[in-house]
RNA sequence: GCCAGGGUGGGGUAGUUGGUUAUCCUAGAGGACUGUGGAUCCUCCGACCCGGGUUCGAAUCUCGGCCCUGGCCCCA
């Protein structure tokens, strides 16, 4: 028998039905903060990809040559799409611009708990406003949407200038080396670094600085940064808007292409792969070739918010089962139709067994049976019948549709 | 790419000193039952992940692969 390929997952209507919700949610909250849903193509060049993340990446990356001799790549993410698409499509908007987009990507790593091959993001992208207010605007659409699903979170905001000015007079690559022990709280790591290179006595500030949960200890510890009034505002505004948060100036996130404010959001029950949320301000049009425009965006990995939300009840759909003779049969149709006008689910009868197999059957999934056989046809009324409560009735089939109608989700 | 544990009908399972027709539950189909309930009874459907090896004989032992689960790495 043929199997899925690795790392890829079928979805039943059960999961999918409760996937389609928490999206519609997420969605909602975009719309409500004025983000409208784009979409880019599955795959594109490859070297759109590796422009903005290096060459190391092409190894993590479905990638493909086409009959023409392009070399493609399925995306392994959506940012770089949107802001290729935004120089090519959409330079002179007036800005700010507010984007969202819900799809899949595909990144060739080891399956594991919340990573699959083929996964989706829910992202949001605010192209074109350089501000305090549009960094604390992200982070609160970011923080919203993941609220409105339910799922429990911790979310992390931080700033990249207190760690570069620490930094500065480092060499570029010993630079990244201890960012990225930083980033995950390595100090063992750290020291070793820092001491083979000469330069322990940064070790204390690093360490510190990661420690640090307070805005001002942060300045205390890495003196006047560039950006000290923009951070304050971001942080004030926060603030403002009562959001749970709490500040890290230790995040680094991964490859060096954040700007300024990054952040992070955890989920609990998630195993290795608890990061549900990422995100920041960057600066990546003019790599595209577009102009220089401050940018701020995050992606939720919508996959691992589905598996920190569990099992969650949800409203199931009201379901009448249409049930018939032969000598009723053409009338059903007619009678299923006048439910389904109502919006209700409806359902017929296809396999011809008796009422008895048919009611049997229906008992199964649905709310309601309406049954159309012989008596009816002649009289022109239908039988309709509760079956949690068992109660029946024959009647015209406006009043039997209002019925239902009056019933609501279950 | 690395490590650990796994893989028996659609789902869940029993089954090692290697030995007849592979167990049970559930789901599905049909019937008892051609105008009324999920019950009950009967029948049917349906599996040893794939390939090589050892053996008279492999679900069982062995090797390789694939896949699953979790972890490392990475995490754009």
């Amino acid at each position: 028998m043929l199997q899925k390929p690795r790392g890829t997952r079928d979805f039943l209507p059960e999961e999918m039905e409760a996937r389609r919700s928490v999206e519609a949610t997420m969605r909602e909250v975009g719309r409500r903060w004025g983000y409208r849903e784009v979409c880019t193509p599955e795959f594109e060049d490859l070297d759109l990809f590796t422009l903005r993340s290096g060459p190391g990446i092409i190894e993590e990356m479905y990638v493909f040559e086409d009959k023409g001799g392009r070399k493609l790549a399925l995306r392994p993410e959506i940012t770089a799409a949107v802001v290729r698409m935004y120089v090519n499509e959409a330079k002179v908007a007036p800005k700010p611009i507010r984007w969202c987009y819900f799809a899949d990507c595909f990144r060739y790593e080891r399956p594991q708990k919340g990573r699959y091959r083929q996964f989706w993001q829910f992202g949001v992208e605010l192209i074109g406003a350089d501000s305090a207010a549009a960094d604390a605007e992200v982070i609160m659409v970011a923080a919203g949407m993941l609220k409105a699903t339910g799922v429990t979170f911790e979310l992390k905001v931080g700033h990249l200038s207190f760690m570069k000015n620490l930094v500065k007079d480092l060499d570029p690559i010993l630079q990244r080396r201890v960012m990225a022990h930083l980033d995950k709280k390595d100090f063992d790591g750290l020291s070793a670094t820092l001491s083979e290179t000469g330069k322990s006595d940064l070790c204390r500030a690093l360490t510190d600085l990661v420690a640090c949960r307070t805005l001002d200890e942060a300045f205390a510890i890495a003196g006047d940064i560039p950006d000290k009034e923009r951070v304050r505002q971001t942080i004030a505004l926060l603030d403002a808007s009562g959001l749970a948060y709490t500040l890290n100036f230790g995040i680094a996130r991964g490859l060096d292409y954040y700007t300024g404010t990054v952040f992070e959001a955890f989920a609990e029950n998630l195993g290795a792969e608890n990061q549900i949320l990422g995100g920041g301000t960057y600066r990546l049009a003019q790599l595209f070739g577009g102009d220089d425009v401050a940018s701020c965006g995050f992606a939720i990995g919508f996959d691992r918010v589905m598996v920190a939300l569990g099992d969650i009840p949800r409203k199931k759909d009201l379901v009448v089962a249409v049930i018939c003779s032969d000598e009723g049969r053409a009338r059903a149709l007619a009678v299923a139709q006048a439910f389904r006008d109502a919006g209700i689910r409806t359902e017929t009868d296809l396999s011809g067994r008796g009422i008895g197999a048919q009611v049997a059957h229906a008992a199964k999934s649905a709310d309601f049976v309406v049954i159309v056989g012989k008596r009816e046809a002649e009289s022109g009324e239908v039988t309709i019948k509760d079956l949690q409560s068992g109660e029946q009735a024959t009647v015209p089939l406006d009043v039997a549709v209002a019925k239902v109608a009056a019933h609501g989700a279950r």
